[in-house]
Order: C-alpha cells, then structure tokens, then sequence
DNA sequence: ACTGTTTGCAAGTACCTACTTGCTTACAGA
DNA sequence: TCTGTAAGCAAGTAGGTACTTGCAAACAGT
C-alpha cells in the first residue's frame, strides 16, 4: 500500500522538523524516523522540499481551527472564553516545537509559514468579532466605553490574550518559575479572568445581574 | 589590529545567524559579510560554534536591561510602566529576526539560548516587583484585592503584559491589519493602559485623587 | 634592517547533504 | 501463473560544510 508508507514518511518529517528544523531534518533521519528506506523518500515526494511542504501543510491543517468556535452572541463570557482559549492553548502547547521552528525558519522560506500562521490569524478574528460582540450586547463596562480610546483598548486588550496564549505556549520552557506551568484550563481561566477585568466585564457569579447597565439579553440588537 | 578585525567577523556572525540561524550561517557566508578571508574566523575563533556562542552573548549582553529599571516605589504607574514598556519593545522589536531564529535552535543547542533569554526573565522579574510594589503601596483596586485568588490573578496579568510585548515584537509581520502596526511608545501605552485597568489601578490623570482607597504617598510600608 | 604577528590566498581533507541509478525482492490483481 | 507496481539495498554523483595546511605579503616594534 502506496499510502500507508506516505504516511508514515510524512508523519516523521513532521517529527524530524519539529525537533531540528528544515535543514536539520535530513532525509536521511526522516527515513530512519519512519522506518523507511531513504530513496522510497524521492520516490514519493520528488524533493525533500516537496516532502516538507506537504508535512507542514497537513500538520497546520490539524490545528487549524477551535471547535466549537466563539459564539455570536455572548452568554457566559468567562465560560466561553475559557473554554474557547483553553483549547486553542492546548493546541499551541502541543505543536511549540514545530511552530517555533517554523517562525525561525520564516525569512529563510517565509511562504510555508505564512499558511502555517493562519490558525493564528484566525483566532485573533474570532477573539475580535467576540469583543466586538460584547461591546454590542452591553457586556463591557462604562469605564472602559466611555474612554476616547476605547476601540483601540479593546484591540489592544484583545492582542494580550492571544499574546497570552502565544507567549505561554512558546516562552514555556523559560519560565524558571514551576508554579507557573499550570494546566491549560486553569491558565486560560486567569488570562481570560484579567482580560474581561481590563474590559469591565463582570464576575461569572452574578453576570445575570452585576454587568454595569444592561441585561443579560442583548439590549439593541444593532451592528 | 587583530581586535578590529575579531569585531567585525562578530557582527558579520551575528547579521548572518538573525537572517538564517545556526546552520544556515556558514563560515563562508560570514567570512564574505565580514570582508574577510574564511581562515581568518578559524585563526581567531577556533571554530564555528566558539565564533556563535560568543557573538550570541554580545548581541544578548547588548539587549539586556531596560535602562532606566522601574523604580521600586510607584509614583505614577501609566507613565512608568509605558516608558519601561516601550524601551523593552524597542529593543525586542529591534531582535526579532535573531531571538526568533534563536528560539527555533532552542532544543538544538539550548544553552546558547538559556543566556539568550535571560532578559526576558529579567524582565519578568522587575515586572513583578513592580506589582507588588503597586499592591503593597495601595494602587490595587479593591474588586481585584478581594478576589481570592488575587495574587494568581496578578501574575497572570503581569504574563500578559510581559506576552503581549513579546508577541507584538515577534509575531509583528503577521499581522495582516497594518493599522496594529503602531509606534513602540503608543503601543506600550495601550498594553499597559489595559494592563492597569485589570488591575484597577485608576487613570494617570486622577492620579493623585482617585485610585481607590490610598492616597498617593504608599499607605503602609509593611511587607 | 631584522623579526614576529597577522592577514590573504590556494589547495586540500574528511564528511555530510540531496538526489540518482540499477538491480533484486515482495506482493496483488488478471 | 504471469505481470505491474512499490518497496529495499548498494553504490555512486555532485556539491556544500567545517576545518587544515603551507606559503607569500603586509605591517609594527625593536
């Protein structure tokens, strides 16, 4: 079976990459890693070029977008966001080698990531549109609405979190500080605690009563 | 003079590891941007890897603390923080190419990379105190003082903060949104506009009047 | 004017890289 | 049972890599 060998070779260039980069993933380890001897690589792939490219698209692909996605309309911000940001932190935490490997690697061969990043882009609209939302449905505080800035604060409230989850991910190994490798469901619950903080957004608790000057139902459902 | 020759091969080392990492550096390639023969590197370094470790530990020596540090009794946070903040951005935007490539060689050859990010622990750190500093000196709102898990909450924002510089600095060429491409000094003050919020600690302008409960000179100067 | 140091230059070593070629073996469908 | 396809194996090609060696030229200090 022609697949199965693909497969496999495939799944070792991934590892490969992840733990030396493109020009450390030689062919010649990518064939040990997936069993293989290394012609059938060239067989398969043509190129060690041809190979990698078809390794990380599919390996981005695998990650590409948090489901279920941010709801249109906000309920339980603190809920939703957690969820949300906990599963796209396990995903970051998962693949930090090969995405930090992949950033290195960006001026050298910048158009493999430049698809790799996608998910990454894809979040920060997602968080965008949720923020926008909550603007909409009277979540966020007068405080922060009634700042001349106030778009810009929520965009730039909005980078933090992402900014968050990223630098957890990446910076991981980094911290000398072992309290703070905390799992990802409680991680995402802080960040996400401090960001609806800066936003004026209220407590999980009383979010039926406490939030500034509206309802739980969208007071104006305009755009 | 065989020191000016030494300097320029380090900075030849240096521009070739930001544009291609460790690997894709060759000798030929720094000999030709040094304007230097190859031998010369192996004359005066020994070899590759000496020439790198060394040229490494200048380039990070060179990024390495933010000049004038926060100070260790608070007197007006916005300013304070942006001030420090955008000097920190300044100069991790100034290395991104090179911290970037540095992080992808990171499992490869992780000492060069434990100095190499000591500055950002560094950073971390004089963050934190700064915190307590504000906490201990009564800057902290109430709503964020009562929470149980204050402290968490503190650290988690203080990450974010640290996060949101490093990801600007780095994921910067990702942005499809050109507008987020904002000058150092505004950049940092949004960051930390929202950083102080969740917080609780109040707007610069009121400074002196408003923020909770203390008044300006620190309340108590108990632990 | 002599000498030691530092550089450039040309050539070479040993090894690793992506990639190729020719041949053999195994298996799957007709 | 024959045949096509996909794999393994051994060997080889062409080029790049770090690093070495020997020699000549430039210069500096005594």
């Amino acid at each position: 079976m022609s697949n199965d060998v693909r497969e496999k070779i495939i799944t070792a260039a991934m590892t490969a990459y992840a733990e030396s980069g493109f020009q450390g993933a030689t062919t010649r380890r990518v064939a040990e890693i997936a069993g293989v001897n290394e012609v059938t690589i060239f067989r398969n792939f043509g190129s060690k070029a041809a190979l990698m490219d078809e390794a990380l698209f599919r390996r981005v692909a695998a990650l590409k977008i948090v489901d279920p996605p941010l709801p249109q309309v906000p309920s339980d911000p603190l809920e939703e966001l957690t969820n949300w940001c906990a599963q796209f932190l396990r995903q970051m935490r998962g693949s930090r080698e090969l995405l930090r490997k992949a950033m290195g690697a960006a001026e050298a061969r910048f158009h493999e990531m430049a698809n790799g990043f996608e998910p990454a882009r894809c979040a920060d609209r997602e968080v965008h549109d949720y923020v926008k939302a909550l603007a909409r449905d009277g979540w966020v505080g007068s405080p922060m609405l009634s700042d001349p800035d106030a778009t810009e604060l929520m965009t730039a409230a909005q980078t933090m979190l992402i900014g968050a989850l990223w630098g957890d991910a990446m910076a991981r190994e980094l911290k000398d500080d072992p309290d703070l490798w905390v799992p990802e469901t409680r991680a995402a619950r802080r960040y996400v605690q401090v960001f609806l903080r800066a936003l004026g957004v209220s407590e999980p608790a009383h979010a039926g009563a406490a939030h500034g000057d509206a309802s739980i139902t969208p007071s104006t459902s305009l755009t």
